[in-house]
DNA sequence: GTCTATAGCTTGATAGAC
DNA sequence: GTCTATCAAGCTATAGAC
């Protein structure tokens, strides 16, 4: 039997992942984790927003992870990072378009609503941006390249999410997969770095 | 004296951009608006499905209007989509963080959750990217590589957005338009188009 | 068409037995 | 720590006077 408190932010993550933070009631939480109510209030005695930062964090790491080892499972980093764009299409189509950024729809709805959340999704994307900075640097990229490709590339894949699941097609992650893809090559290659004389 | 009807579905497009669809009461939408309750099932008999759907629709051709406002106002695409990348870091400096894409946050909450008002967003998106593939053909590329960008081009923005709302912070804005820039400006030069000897 | 009042339900949160 | 019962407040939606 897993952990009462473990289940409870697990359930959270995926229910907050369909139907956002508004859209997800604590009675939901319960029935889904299998736990009374008196235990969230139990575990989290901050009520939903201390609930929500918990398994916002929780999610952020483990979609990390998810991503770090398809990264790991490939040649490269070009190849990695087309690997994710691949994978990410095809976790979309096997959900029916569910599975796709843990945090982006609660992201959203907390952004102009609530500070304290606000921060931890914040604190997320951060700490993506520097595994990117990471391992862009790993790939031979400059600090300063690697983070602006590493932002560039989340958004992009945030993006594509959005597309995707409001079309519910995987064609638009194909063709920005192609463009994020294309640029880190470009960065990469010693002969044409990407963003050499620009004019602006 | 502006139209009732017309005040209903700007308040509804507002508080959605900043709250969302399950964050945004209709009694707010009445206040807001200056409406009675009662108008609003008058005008909306659907409920707030229907206003919804009304509101996204109309700020959907809202937004489009305005990128192509500022698209029109520059000499070239390229130095078009870098203003628009610029206009939005810059909006979303001036409402703390709160003007981004009317749709977005509506369109996640509902993905898996509302499949009528899916639609309604997935068609916001469609007349978007048609708008995008019209421009980029108009500058010389070919129908398929301009479909491609738009889409690239609008989730480069989504994410933008996303990224910098979190964080409340333009950067993740400037670093996205340089790299979406610089592809549009591969994609036109007719010596090295990008995605020219694609591998995967 | 406008407006008020309210029904019926769900929400987040709490009290208290065990 | 677990579980049930319940509160006050909020929601969507509707009824009915004007």
């Amino acid at each position: 039997m897993t952990d009462t408190r473990e289940r409870i932010v697990d359930a959270t993550a995926v229910l907050f992942q369909r139907a956002g933070y508004t859209g997800t009631g604590l009675k939901q939480i319960a029935a889904e984790s299998g736990a009374p109510m008196g235990s969230l209030y139990h575990f989290f005695p901050g009520g939903k927003e201390e609930l929500a930062a918990s398994a916002l964090l929780a999610s952020g790491v483990g979609y990390r992870l998810l991503i770090e080892a398809v990264l790991d499972g490939a040649t490269d980093y070009v190849t990695g990072v087309a690997d994710v764009f691949a994978g990410a299409a095809e976790a979309l189509r096997l959900s029916d378009y569910a599975d796709a950024c843990p945090i982006a729809t609660v992201a959203l709805e907390v952004a102009s609503t609530n500070d304290t959340l606000r921060l931890v999704t914040a604190e997320v994307f951060e700490d993506w941006i520097n595994t990117g900075v990471h391992r862009g640097v790993e790939a031979g990229l400059s600090a300063a390249a690697a983070r602006d490709f590493a932002i560039f590339f989340i958004a992009a894949l945030e993006g594509g999410f959005l597309l995707c699941r409001a079309a519910k097609s995987t064609d638009p992650m194909a063709a920005i997969g192609r463009a994020v893809v294309d640029r880190l090559r470009a960065e990469l290659s010693p002969t044409s770095p990407a963003g050499r004389g620009r004019r602006r």
